[in-house]
DNA sequence: TATGAAATTCCCTAAAC
DNA sequence: GTTTAGGGAATTTCATA
């Protein structure tokens, strides 16, 4: 049974800070901005690592590549079954088109944001992943213009409190 | 004035396939996959840097940290301006609760991802963005239950053509 | 148990070919 | 494109509070 992960401490919220914007930072270069040798923060780096807190990913920019087709999906299933979405859950994270994929509050049970070469493309993803399946009610799927900003950055802990007006 | 992008060879597909999976590969790694040497590959890598293709992030894992909450924002700006539109992408790349901004096709012009620490905050950075700005006709925030997908992967490709059926 | 500093190993980088 | 050589960073070791 896995450990309980440890709370964040004010060196954790900082250097993660740090690597959500530039992953690239050397050891001692961290330990420089923290406060801490480049051995204590290489330390903290291989347990988030371990955790699964952490890892590092290559992000592409969209407009330097060719032919991309990005699309928001919004989808509702045909019931509330549980069989339903765990399955639809496995399907979507099977799925290599799918980015993301979220479960909503409100009318859409999920937004699933897909990237394809091609409108084409992205038709066929479509109509194989909500419209071949039989327990999805409806689906809306609304192409991307422009990919204004992209990221996966997570704040790891709450803003500073903000002055009353 | 920028030269125009070399065109992306067998190589560079499967190398930049493997990077948005783990950019911490050791360049021989690397190497050994697609079958050049370190050196090679190394050069590859500098030229993606250079040229803005490619870059290196951190990514938390969201199921780890605690009070993490995530929404969907559709958003209708007031009017068909250009000015409109260009400070509106000026706003989402610089609050950093904006994860993502996709500008749509169809009834809403933007899908805007928040990434917060509470429903209170959430609220407050929605108001912030989309509330106290003159520009915007209608939003609708819809709260994310799960995350059940999350990246930004790319093809970089179209896919193996499909066997008609 | 976590730290900082030194020693070692390994990888990235930039040559030359 | 590959092989080689050099510097630098990541990792390990160790003494310590």
């Amino acid at each position: 049974m896995a450990s309980a992960p440890a709370p964040l401490d004010e060196f954790d919220h900082r250097l993660l800070d740090l690597l959500q914007r530039d992953a690239d930072a050397t050891l001692s270069a961290l330990g420089d901005a923290v406060g801490l040798s480049a051995s204590a923060v290489q330390r903290r780096l291989v347990r988030y690592r371990k955790s699964g807190l952490l890892r590092q990913v290559a992000v592409l920019d969209p407009a330097q590549l060719g032919n991309l087709t990005l699309a928001a999906v919004l989808v509702t299933l045909e019931r509330e079954s549980v069989k339903h979405h765990t399955a639809f859950y496995a399907r979507m994270r099977a799925a290599p088109e799918v980015q993301q994929c979220y479960e909503l509050a409100g009318d859409w049970d999920y937004l699933v944001i897909l990237a394809t070469t091609s409108i084409a493309h992205c038709r066929e993803v479509a109509e194989r992943l909500f419209y071949d399946e039989g327990n999805i009610r409806r689906y809306d799927t609304r192409l991307v213009f422009e990919a204004v900003k992209l990221g996966l950055q997570l704040p790891t802990r709450p803003p500073p409190a903000r002055r009353r007006r």
